[in-house]
RNA sequence: GGCCCCUUGGUCAAGCGGUUAAGACACCUCCCUUUCACGGAGGUAACAGGGGUUCGAAUCCCCUAGGGGUCACCA
């Protein structure tokens, strides 16, 4: 027997890989290679009819993205599989069998309508709602009776009276629960398949699990799971149950909540690299020792440490996402950048599906514009608009610049270097040239010769190199612009 | 409502009986830059409240308050 470090990620294929999944996913991956251990993924998928199509799919694709990889799955098989749980059926209804001979579990024939009065007369009376008991001491002739009525049964699983259920939490510490506070929970639906609960205490065992990192939503899980894995006499893994991720209003994140992005999938087409998602997700709910906060997967590997992990929940915080995803911006070579940004200047119709080679020199000179202010590749869409506004609107900071006595030379005598130097002397390096010689022209420098420039071309006062700006416009709009200007 | 968990700046968080209570994001200021950014240097800002224990408590205990999670034949 060996005490090889073995861990699970076990999404159900119900939809796409969502942030706080990924997160599970994440922790669970360094944990398992910080140890030199196994990391599994385990599709449970029992619940039939909230599967969706791709689901499975979906989920590895994005963590592969993420930088993840692992051991044994549905994928790579190992020898611990079937890996999905409707494979598996037979291994679990076995077990199920046993703890029916022992008398650790019953067949139910309660049906919904029974159970949901059951539960509304509860609450009615202030209770907690919790299964009666009902079926539990049904008698061979009373359970061929309600079959013969056409009842099919679930299978209950008898809860131990009077006991205290004691766990060390990874995370949290000594977490105790009243096995009274629980009512018999099923353990096998009516059509044959698994809950939760069942399943994953009965793989989780055969799999040889060595730890468990989930969400702190699975705790009043636990005591059901170690029921469990006390009714076959299995020693249980160790929990460790992880805060939740947040959102502003410090709710766990519905699938629903449109004030965060929330699946991986939609950070991937929005431009944001995997390293910094991976790098920020990590420091949710997770520090690292010292103060660094930029690390690489390698890195997070060799110092991760499942104590370290916070006990209180954490807020999504976008804004510093978006500064880590700038940080590994700036980290891309100049063609990464334009790669990354071209399919969302397609998409936004500012590049043609199969730009020239001219219409290429553009976007990229664009890209390069931006390269310091990007904080994701869709950004590059928005942070152009100003080569694409027919006409400008300008706030108070940008119509008090353009009120400046200075500003009719100014833009008077940028206009006509522009004319002078003609198409030729149109180029990047060679707006510096003029606006020098504007300066010289007029006098006027600093603020008062740039402002008034960039305002009256972007109606903006704040934005990129002005150089790349201008050239970027293309001379026949900057043309058009100052003449405007100058009314 | 029962049960369980949590509570350090706006946010992420360090701290695990003695600290001027780290650091990061955001924000503000300054420097650099003939503009704008980038970059650099500073700054504002926190131990939920009340009782204990202790020479000493953000750290340990209790209570209160607040927040969250969970109470399915969903996972």
């Amino acid at each position: 027997m060996s005490n090889k470090v073995r861990v699970r990620y076990a999404p159900s294929p119900t939809g796409h890989l969502h942030i706080g999944n990924a997160r599970t996913a994440i922790f669970n991956y360094l944990f398992a290679r910080h140890h030199g251990g196994d990391f599994i993924i385990r599709i449970e998928d029992t619940d039939v009819k909230r599967n969706v199509a791709g689901g499975e799919e979906s989920q590895l694709k994005y963590l592969k993205w993420l930088g993840l990889d692992w051991d044994e799955s549905i994928d790579c098989p190992g020898e611990y599989g079937p890996y999905r749980q409707t494979e598996r059926l037979d291994i679990y209804s076995s077990h199920t069998q046993q703890l029916l001979d022992r008398k650790l579990a019953y067949p139910c024939y309660c049906n919904e309508e029974e159970l949901e009065r059951e539960r509304e007369e509860q609450s009615a009376r202030g209770e907690t709602p919790k299964y009666s008991g009902k079926c539990r001491n049904l008698s061979d002739e009373e359970q061929a009776a309600l079959a013969a009525e056409g009842r099919v049964a679930s299978v209950r699983f008898t809860i131990p009276a009077d006991r205290t259920y004691t766990f060390q939490d990874t995370v949290k510490g000594e977490i105790s629960f009243r096995s009274d506070d629980f009512g018999d929970f099923v353990i096998v639906k009516k059509d044959g398949i698994p809950t939760y609960n069942y399943a994953v205490a009965v793989d989780d065992h055969l799999m040889a699990i060595t730890h468990v990192l989930r969400g702190e939503d699975h705790i009043t899980n636990t005591p059901r799971q170690l029921m469990i894995y006390e009714a076959f006499d299995w020693a249980p893994p160790e929990f460790g149950h992880m805060t939740l991720i947040v959102n502003d209003q410090r709710k766990k994140l519905s699938k629903r909540d449109e004030s965060i992005v929330q699946f991986i999938q939609q950070y991937d087409e929005l431009g944001y690299l995997p390293e910094a998602l991976f790098n920020f997700i990590t420091l949710l709910g997770w520090s690292p020792e010292g103060e660094e906060e930029i690390y690489g997967r390698e890195q997070l590997i060799e110092i991760f440490n499942a104590n370290r992990l916070s006990k209180s929940p954490a807020v999504f915080d976008t804004a510093k996402l978006s500064w880590l995803n700038q940080h590994y911006l700036k980290q891309l070579t100049p063609e990464q950048a334009v790669e990354l940004c071209i399919p969302h200047l397609k998409s936004a119709g500012r590049l043609p599906e199969n730009p020239c080679a001219e219409e290429m020199v553009w976007a990229t000179a664009l890209v390069t514009l931006f390269r310091d202010h990007l904080r994701f590749g869709a950004e590059i869409v928005s942070l152009s608009d100003l080569f694409f506004q027919k006409t400008l609107e300008l706030n108070d900071e940008a119509a008090g610049v353009l009120a400046e006595e200075t500003v009719p030379v100014v833009l008077e005598a940028f206009l006509s270097g522009l004319e002078v130097a003609g198409e030729e002397g149109f180029t990047i390096d060679n707006m510096k040239v003029l606006i020098k010689a504007v300066q010289t022209a007029t006098g006027v420098k600093g603020k008062g010769l740039f402002m008034p420039i960039r305002v009256a071309l972007t109606g903006q006062t704040h934005g990129p190199d002005l150089n790349g700006t201008i050239w970027l416009l293309g001379r026949d709009q900057v043309l058009e612009r100052l003449k405007q200007q100058l009314g």
